[in-house]
DNA sequence: GAGAGATGCGTGCCTTGAGCACGCTTATGA
DNA sequence: TCATAAGCGTGCTCAAGGCACGCATCTCTC
């Protein structure tokens, strides 16, 4: 039977999203890494390493939660040495999310692991398909259907 | 600065896989099918597609959920209209959980959805690129660090 | 400079969902 | 025929999310 590619990237994309594809994945570039550490609290470490320290409202209002609920992701990584509460020099009502060294060290190590997982996967390909496919990716992701532009 | 295929290739998985893609992605297409299909039902809805009627046990151990639950989410899409429950005809213990018509109708649309987006993003492409990409793609779930394999 | 409204955060409360344990029904095998 | 296993529903407990309230601080206007 015949597909066209839109067919097929989307059954594969079905496929990637999965729910246990992802969290098989997750469970494997964190082992180890603590039990603070899970699928609910990880994205709040990513997030603040790439935006640097921040409130729970600014960072609720990027991942689309409620601000108590990333405080209380954040109250788990704080007591596992991950995260610290800075007061906001600026404005005393605030408190500042920042990542601690360790904290900084999970989010490098998730990352490499993730790096070094595709790379592994890649490693009978010729480098110019995967240097192709890198590319083609980025498009897709950046123009697709996932790209957030509407609200 | 320069990147290898493997850092870009993470990089941008880490954008497909951040939970606010797949639930923006989710809600556009699941969109006015009414409220039982959310992100925690439609898994139970496509995975009896896939495999026709069989036991809140079984879809269970596929998808690592604790049969309750499974049972408990099948009883919403039940209430919807969505689902219906069964008797099995070799095991009077047994309950087999089977799609209606307007079940199935449901999976379609949404499978069919995603199609779309998928071919709307790729409507400025070359098709060899296209096809290219559907290929690669393939070829790197199938074989990357998300293929189910050790367990 | 002072007071009113706005903004930020913590905490209590309620709801939802997940999994476990128990009990009942039906299969299976000695 | 009876003991054991297997399947399912239901009650219970726990974790997590969001809302509302209260308090502290900021900001703007007069």
């Amino acid at each position: 039977m015949t597909t066209t590619a839109g067919e097929d990237i989307a059954h594969t994309l079905g496929l990637l999203l999965r729910r246990s594809t992802r969290t098989r994945l997750h469970a494997r570039l964190t082992e180890g890494l603590g039990k603070a550490v899970d699928d609910l609290t990880y994205p709040v470490l990513s997030g603040l390493a790439r935006t640097g320290p921040r409130s729970a409202a600014d960072l609720g209002r990027e991942v689309g939660l409620d601000r108590t609920t990333v405080s209380r992701r954040a109250g788990r990584l704080e007591q596992a040495g991950l995260l610290e509460r800075r007061p906001d020099p600026d404005d005393r009502r605030a408190t500042l999310l920042a990542l601690t060294d360790d904290g900084h060290a999970v989010v490098t190590v998730t990352r490499q692991r993730l790096t070094d997982a595709v790379e592994d996967s890649l490693a009978g390909w010729p480098p110019a398909e995967a240097r192709a496919f890198a590319r083609l990716l980025h498009r897709f992701v950046g123009q697709g259907p996932f790209a957030a532009g509407d609200e």
